[in-house]
DNA sequence: TCTTGATCTAAACCTGACTTGAGCTTTCAT
DNA sequence: ATGAAAGCTCAAGTCAGGTTTAGATCAAGA
């Protein structure tokens, strides 16, 4: 073991990259826990850099820190994970790139049907016919938008 | 042409299935324009159920609403957008698809090392250095993350 | 003409993911 | 022992992308 095992939450900011306002915005939703000092600051285990990491990594993936509180919350409570936690969750985003992925070239490959004809209309092109739910984190009309796919009209 | 060439707000969100205040929200943002009825309801054009059409794609690439503003501000204004016009944003389009499938797949070569040692750091992996911008939009810690990549420490 | 449904505007509200600020306390190197 | 740097809490602000509400007006069919 190390001399210090545990840092502070500049340190873990720091390591990471991570603002440290965000860090405690993650221990407040959860993701994080952190020990307290005799004063009452945040000592994190050098773990916590890790986790930080693959917090950082599957928002990349366009998860919600929700759902990243629940891969995470799979982890054994009290003890550091170790290789094989790590390698199980990172398998699971593994998936996830490759649905990602796949969706994209669905996308891609109505698109190019699209650019042939050059209509952009939604019936003929299929670009909305649900399915693609993996396309559609992060954007669009929110409460409408796959709703209804398929009753959805066209130009003229 | 049609008997009537201008359609209401109801029925231009009836065919793109977009909420009314969506497209009203559009229109403020100035990705849509919209003549007056004598009484002053907003009448759209036929063309604009492909702008919407548009939009919604765009938005399902990652690009937010001001980009897609950027990318439709190339259509010459007062006229009806032709197909050759939506090609050439279309073929763009393509271009950021591809560019999206490549830094996913970029992503997924280096989480299938760090599965391989089940170590997650950042400086070995590499999932963090940068050049992956085309990965990082929609979420993150907005204002440090990407400003250092690269110092970023490593566990131990 | 009347009435009912569609629209109008402006402003307030919402979620997610953080940041900022105020006012105070802890740590730590010298 | 002390002073700067780092931390603390809690409340409020921000930004994107819309939604909701309220009260008033428009449009169209019976």
């Amino acid at each position: 073991m190390h001399r210090t095992d545990l840092i502070a939450i500049g340190e873990l900011a720091a390591r990471t990259g991570v603002a440290v306002s965000a860090i405690r915005f993650y221990e407040a939703k959860g993701l994080l826990a952190a020990l307290r000092s005799g004063g009452g600051q945040r000592r994190f285990l050098r773990a916590d850099i890790r986790r930080v990491s693959f917090i950082l990594i599957a928002q990349q993936m366009g998860l919600s820190l929700e759902e990243i509180a629940a891969e995470l919350a799979g982890l054994p409570a009290g003890r550091t994970p170790n290789a094989a936690d790590w390698t199980r969750i990172s398998t699971e985003l593994r998936t996830r790139i490759d649905a990602r992925i796949a969706a994209l070239e669905r996308t891609r490959e109505l698109l190019d049907q699209c650019i042939g004809c050059g209509c952009l209309s939604l019936k003929k092109c299929g670009l909305y016919n649900r399915g693609d739910k993996a396309a559609q984190r992060g954007a669009g009309p929110r409460y409408l938008l796959g709703d209804r796919a398929g009753e959805i009209a066209d130009v003229d």
